[in-house]
DNA sequence: GCAAAAAGTTAACCTCCGTTAGTTCCGCAC
DNA sequence: GTGCGGAACTAACGGAGGTTAACTTTTTGC
């Protein structure tokens, strides 16, 4: 299967053979983790960007008194931190939820390829300010969503976004995260978690057993979650041909 | 007094006078708000940046049910849409919290700059990527902290920011927004905002009065907040000479 | 294939925060 | 000064979700 970023990105613009190579090349696998790993922790100065080929990463802070929360989920083809070029320091930690491949790329290489490849630029430009949206409309799941309406959010959230790199059957997907990690991203106890689930089950809006999520039937939970995809931009670009 | 988006950006990189005078002919006075109004709404078509220059501002989002949640506060100094340049409709709405007076500015006038100023365009990059480490600390703060800390957390950053444009005495600071919106960005209701500030003045940790916030002892509010200001990066690039 | 560890599940109790419904205070217009 | 409207403040009650402490199921290690 081809390489997901590239298939990431042409949910926005549509890449020419050159570009799609270009991209494939810098995106190689260069790293292998197990399972809750630390790809890089809080303070550490990064070197790279990390892209995810396989398995689900996260972003994450830990407080003082040991209170965590996950910031982000990172799916295959998710750039991890775009910010290496001009902050020096890291201000959260990097790591993974499950075992994970990922690319490490040069800021030399990324910038190279950005300034060949204008749509590439473009497109990666693209990618940073949806990664903003997704953190935007996270906010307001946490300050505003029941926990119902949280979860819900998240499934349709994260359905959508393995489908934009093909790795969802008709109604369901992979789903290989603990419900301990769930609570930590969602900001409610594991209990909680367990108990959502039960009623979101109950009310035939998912199914999850065995690291597998079944969404039978999408416009319900999206409408039981208020959830609106159009903070995803996945819309692609009219003005570029799609003629294939 | 001088721009408010050049003293911001000199807390990261040292400016020269042309860099100055260059950013203060783009960052002019275009529009006057009064409080409450709306700058742009959600599924707008964006066609330039909003920097604000004086008053306070603010991104919101409203559910279908009326719930309204404000995802970021803006400030004199900061750019509001950095992504009108290449997502082709807002997810969000752009309100003001006061009185505002915002510059306006075009795609072209700010690609301009950014060529001929590489300086300037890091230091844009810098303000973007910190913008975005402001949105994922007030993920932490939604997720995790209790609603004393969340506050006490938002007033140690409010107070930082506006310092960095010069716009604190010693211990305080103008605070010209209703415990209404406070309830709407911090996920709490009006009711228990009012109740946790008591608390907080109870602890001695704020003085809030008619729009004056005073915070007699920092670093007792930030330990009481978990507040650790290494997301906002505010030190200076040590590898640009700082000589005046 | 078995033991051990990790993950999922549930119940009882408690607390932080929301809701409702007020009253009080303050700024402003006239 | 008086009257008005918005913001600040308070009390009583209720509910969503946290905590503790189990028990069960699944996964992992050897």
């Amino acid at each position: 299967m081809s390489n997901p970023l590239v298939r990431k990105l042409e949910n926005f613009v549509r890449l020419s053979p050159e570009e799609k190579q270009a991209l494939e090349k810098i995106a190689q696998p260069t790293r292998r983790l197990g399972a809750r790993e630390d790809v890089a922790r809080d303070g550490d100065r990064l070197r790279h960007v990390n892209v995810v080929l396989e398995g689900w990463a996260c972003r994450y802070k830990q407080l003082e008194d040991g209170r965590r929360q996950v910031i982000s989920i990172f799916l295959p083809g998710d750039l991890c931190d775009p910010h290496v070029f001009v902050l020096r320091k890291t201000d959260h930690s990097l790591g993974t939820l499950t075992s994970v491949v990922l690319a490490e790329i040069s800021e030399t290489a990324i910038r190279e390829v950005a300034l060949q490849y204008p749509r590439l630029a473009e497109a990666l430009w693209w990618e940073m300010l949806v990664t903003a949206a997704i953190q935007r409309e996270w906010t307001v799941s946490l300050g505003q969503r029941l926990a119902t309406e949280r979860l819900g959010h998240l499934f349709c959230e994260l359905f959508l976004r393995l489908r934009a790199v093909g790795l969802t059957s008709e109604t369901s997907c992979e789903f290989p995260i603990t419900q301990a990690d769930l609570g930590d991203a969602m900001g409610l106890s594991t209990v909680h978690i367990n108990r959502t689930l039960k009623e979101l089950r109950a009310a035939g809006l998912i199914r999850l057993r065995g690291r597998q999520l079944t969404i039978p039937d999408f416009p319900a939970l999206q409408a039981a979650s208020l959830f609106d995809p159009s903070y995803l931009h996945y819309e692609r670009d009219p003005s570029v041909l799609d003629d294939d």
